[in-house]
Formats: C-alpha cells, structure tokens, sequence
DNA sequence: TCGACTATAACGAACGTTCGGTTACCACAG
DNA sequence: CTGTGGTAACCGAACGTTCGTTATAGTCGA
C-alpha cells in the first residue's frame, strides 16, 4: 500500500467528519490498517496527514481549477471551463472541498492568511478573464467575487442538505450568466 | 446567570471551534462556571447546548431573516431587507451560522432532512418575492437559489479568509442587482 | 538476515459526564 | 429579628471512555 493510495483512501474520510470528527481510529479504519500502521506511512500522524490532504487540495484547485487554460479560447469559454472543473474538483457536489472544511473548524493544519492570499489570487485569475471579456477592472474584480461565492456557495448548500443537485444546477446557471 | 445569559455567552465558542472542537471545559470556560454548573443548566449536556443554540439559529432565520415583512413595499424592497437582516444575522459577516457550521462537521444534533426542508422553505419565499417582481416562476426559483448560494457562500468566503469585508460587498452587490 | 511493513497493546492526556457536597438565597414559624 | 428548612446554584474531584501517540514485536519478501 503506497503513500497516494493511502491518501485516496484517507481523503474521504476528513471530508465527511471534518478535521475534529475524523479520529485517527476512524482513519485507520478507513484504510484497512491499524492505528500504528499509519504512523508508520504518516510518522507526524493526524496533522500530517490532514496536512498533506490540504495542500494537495489547495494544489489541485490551484493547478487544475483556477488556471486561465486555453490561450486561444475566449475568455468566456475559459471561465466556463474553470466552473467545470471546479464541478470536477468537488464531484459535481457531492464531495465537499477540504479546504473550506479544515478552515471553518480553524484546524491546526490551517494557515488562514495564506488560505486568504490564495483566494484573492484565484479571484484575480477570474477577474483577468472577465476583464478580458470587456468587464471594467471594477467590473470584473466584482464578477470574480461574486463567481467565486456562489460557486462555494452552492457546494455548501449542496453539503448542508445532501442536494448534490444544488451545485450542479446553481454551476449551470453560471455558466448562462457567461452568455450575456 | 439565567438561561438566555449562558447561551449568549456559549454561542460564540460553538461558532468558532464548531461542535467538535467547542469542548465542555471551553464552554465552561467561555460562561465563567464550573463544568459541573453547566450540566445544572443543560442536564442533557453538550449536545442539549448545541441543539438550543442551533434551534434559536434556525428560529431566527425563519422569523427576523425570511420573512417578507413589509407587505405594502415593494417585492425589491421587501428582498433587500431580508439581504440586511441576513446581514444583522452574521454580524456583518463577523460571526458564522451554526446551522452551516453544525451541518458541515455532521454533527449529532443536525437533522439533515429537516435542514433541507428549511432552505427550500426560505428559498420559496425568496422565490415569491421575485415572482411578485414580475419574473417568471421558473426565473424567479433560479434567482431565489442564487441570491442564498451567493449569500452563504460570501459568509463562508469572509470566515474562511477572515476577512468580513468580503460578506459585506458581496451582500451589497446582491442589493445593487435588485434595482434592475 | 535485513528492512519495510503491519499488529497488539498500552501510554498519558483530554474528552463528556456524574457524584457528593458546599454555598447562596428565600419563605416562614417561633 | 432570629432560626430553620428547602431549594436552586455552584464547584472540585473523579468517573469511564476515547483521543492521538508510541513501544515492542511479529511477518514476510528481497
């Protein structure tokens, strides 16, 4: 059992019972060993592991999500591809982005300035798109915010009532607005 | 100290450590009593404390948030002070929901179902309000989902970065956009 | 035989909770 | 006014459990 398995296996588990609720018991469990055995894998045990889920996550969303990918596309077609794949990020809602979990239960893995920065970065990746498309630069910086809140938005709702379909219709609706 | 006074004092330690991190001995700590004083008060301990807290949330909501008060206002009008009551409501953006924040960590005294219920209720008023305006009932749902994906997704955002300045113009953006 | 891996069992600390008993307060009989 | 009884409020100390962590030892392919 090698290191990134272990974490796909790990992952689901933090975003279901959120950093506090996932005890290690609950962990070891999760991978099919013993509590020792992870200590082994992860020797700074649950921070650690909660740590390396983290920055894998903010990494994905940073490398794979927010990236104004596609040079020749239109920014409009950038910024739909950006809402899709945060769609894929977060499972078409039914996964929940450990992110915002481990920092709205201020976990100690958390560094919340830097979590700050890294969303007013991606915030700006948005705006140089909307900004792209015509927007002033008041304008797109307003359109970035507001993308961004109802995206994480709708993923909240979607985990608050177990309505994945919440995401995926409220992800939809901005990608019409992008049509204007 | 009666009741109200120890839950006033008791929220702010659930809002921000969540249910599982606000530990008994940091609620005691947070009222100034001994842990044994607590359970005095809420025989049923932590979890009666949570379920109180997380009613009095929901009850607020629904009676000073979503309501269309005001009959002889507009339908704009009438949504634009349920956007500032919501803003009354998280202090601004400083302070976080409990019914988010207890949903999210799957907490023992969340009702999922019922929460559910609960949002859809309030996106029906919303909805109404819009209809009233003179959209579509199609349109007017949508834009009802919108307006409280972009509402908790702006509070997630300012908890998340620490910054309230983010729950405030995003609410302010959302009572530009009614005067369209 | 060695090193990577896993497991059993236990550690001290913190958890939520309860017990036994002390204080503070107030009604009321003397 | 004094004294007595009852009750609500409160607390220190401990309960049993679970927490995260570790010491120790066994397994097994190389």
């Amino acid at each position: 059992m090698d290191k990134s398995e272990l974490l796909a296996l790990l992952q689901p588990t933090f975003a279901t019972y959120g950093f506090n609720g996932a005890s290690v018991a609950r962990l070891a469990a999760a991978t099919g060993l013993g509590k020792a055995s992870l200590y082994h894998h992860f020797p700074g045990g649950k921070n650690e592991i909660a740590g390396v889920l983290l920055r894998q996550a903010v990494e994905q969303l940073q490398s794979k999500v927010f990236v104004a990918s596609g040079k020749r596309n239109s920014p409009n077609e950038r910024l739909a591809g950006m809402i899709d794949r945060f769609s894929e990020y977060c499972n078409d809602g039914q996964s929940y982005c450990l992110v915002a979990l481990f920092a709205q239960e201020q976990a100690p893995v958390i560094d919340q300035p830097a979590i700050a920065e890294q969303f007013a970065a991606w915030r700006t990746v948005l705006a140089q798109c909307y900004e792209a498309d015509g927007h002033k630069p008041k304008a797109a910086n307003r359109a970035a915010a507001s993308l961004v809140n109802t995206l994480y938005g709708a993923l909240l709702m979607a985990r608050m009532t177990d309505e994945p379909k919440l995401f995926l219709q409220a992800a939809k609706r901005c990608k019409n607005q992008l049509l204007n």
